[in-house]
DNA sequence: ATTCATACTGAACAAATGTCCAGCTACGGG
DNA sequence: CCCGTAGCTGGACATTTGTTCAGTATGAAT
C-alpha cells in the first residue's frame, strides 16, 4: 500500500469529514478554498494522486462523486449494498416501526452479509438476558431479525411473548410449534394462542464492551 | 406529519437508496431516468414537494445535495461512516493485507458500531474451532480485529502462533502476557518468545448457517 | 362547468463542476 | 548539474446540474 504524502492525508481527512458531517461530498473547487489553493487543479492533482493509490474513487465528469475508499478493500468490487438496521432495546408490542419504541441506534451491514433480500424489512434486537446462552447469545448482543420471515425449526427466532419480544429456538413437536429456551434455568414455552413471531434471526453482533 | 404520495413515497426511497448502497445522492435527472420522466423538472417538482413536507434538504444550486431528514430522526444525526472489512479465512503469517491470504469476502459496518477510528486497518478474522466457546465464540463467527491496537487485560486478541492467527484472551501474571482459550480443553499459552498480537476484537459477526 | 391538486412534458438558460493544458518553485537523489 | 516528484498557479473549456417558464392531462371536489 503506497504511503500518502502529508497533504494526501489531509485532503482524504476533509473529504471524510465533510462526508460524515454535512453529508455532502464536497467539489475539487470546496476543496481548494478549505485548503486556500487558488486553483481548483491543486484539488484535482492531489485527488488524481489518491485515486492512483486507491484511496478514493469517483464517477469522471460527475459532480460530487468522490467516495472513500478502505485501502484493503478490493479493486472494483461491486460494492454490496447497505442496509440501515435499526436496533431497538425492546419491542413491548406490534411492528418494529412503532414510534414509540426504544430505539438504540442503527447498524449498517450488507445485505450479503446478512444473507436476505435488500427490501426485507430487518430490525436489530438488544438482547437481554442469558435465555440463549446454550446458542452462545449473550447479554447485549444485537440480533438481527429478518421482519416477516418464516420461520424453519432449529431458527432463533423472535416472538412476541406477554407483551415483550424475546429470542427463541423455534421447534416443532407433532406439528404444533413451541419456542424452547437454550438455558436449561428456563422453560420451554407452549403458546395456547397462536404464536406470533416477529421475525427469524439473520445475524448476530457482538460489540465490544 | 403531512401525508406523502404515492410518487413521493417511491422518490424519497429511491434517494434514500441510492445514498445507502453507492453513497452518492441522485441528480435530478438521475431521478427523472429512474422513473422515466421525460423532464428533469417532474422530478423537481416532487423533491420540491418532498422540501415542503419536510422530508428533504438541499442546498440551493448545489449539485447532488438532496439529503433526507427523516421526520422521525434526531436532528443533524451525524450519518455512520462505513468501513469495508475484509474477512480472512486465516492469515498464516505476516500482514493482513498480504494478497495471498485466502479472503472469504468482506463485511461493511459503520464505525460507530465498532467503536474505532475511521482510519483504523481492521479485518474479519473466521473462527474456526471452540477454542474460545467460554466467550461464546464459536465456529464460523467472524471476529473484527483493530490491527495494532494495544491489548488489555481481558480482550480478545488475535495473536500470531505456530504460524497461524488464532484467537485468544489476553492477560497478564505476574506482568508477563499470556494467551488463554476460553475452553478447559484448551491449554493456556505463555510464549517463549515475544507475542505477536495482530490486534484486539471490537466486534463479532454471526451469520445464519 | 369550474377549480384545484397531482403529475407530468418540453425547452431553455445560468451556474456549478470536472477536466485539461501550460507553467512555476522547491527539494532530494543520482 | 540534471532529473523526478511534490505541490502548487492560471486560465479555459465541456459537461453536468439546478432552475425557470409555459404548458397539458387527469381526477376529485364544488
Amino acid at each position: 500500500m503506497n504511503e500518502l504524502t502529508e497533504r494526501q492525508q489531509q485532503i482524504l481527512g476533509f473529504i471524510q469529514e465533510n462526508q460524515d458531517s454535512a453529508g455532502l461530498t464536497p467539489t475539487l473547487r470546496e476543496i481548494a478554498a478549505h485548503f486556500r489553493f487558488n486553483s481548483p487543479n491543486a484539488a484535482l492533482a492531489h485527488v488524481q494522486a489518491l485515486m492512483a493509490k486507491g484511496f478514493l474513487r469517483n464517477r469522471p465528469g460527475r459532480a460530487r462523486s468522490l467516495q472513500v475508499v478502505a485501502p484493503n478493500a478490493p479493486k472494483n468490487r461491486p460494492r454490496p449494498r447497505v442496509v440501515s438496521v435499526p436496533i431497538y432495546g425492546s419491542i413491548p408490542a406490534g411492528r418494529p416501526e412503532d414510534a414509540a419504541q426504544e430505539e438504540e441506534g442503527c447498524v449498517l451491514i450488507d445485505v450479503t452479509t446478512l444473507g436476505i433480500q435488500p427490501t426485507a424489512r430487518t430490525f436489530g434486537l438488544k438482547v437481554r438476558g442469558d435465555s440463549m446462552i446454550g446458542k452462545s447469545i449473550v447479554d447485549g448482543d444485537i440480533a438481527i431479525i429478518e421482519h416477516g420471515a418464516p420461520p424453519r425449526p432449529g431458527d432463533v427466532v423472535a416472538a412476541l411473548i406477554d407483551g415483550q419480544v424475546t429470542l427463541k429456538t423455534f421447534l416443532r413437536q407433532r406439528g404444533k410449534p413451541y419456542l424452547r429456551a437454550e438455558n436449561p434455568r428456563y422453560p420451554n414455552l407452549i403458546p395456547q394462542e397462536e404464536l406470533l413471531i416477529q421475525g427469524v434471526m439473520v445475524a448476530l453482533i457482538r460489540q465490544r464492551q
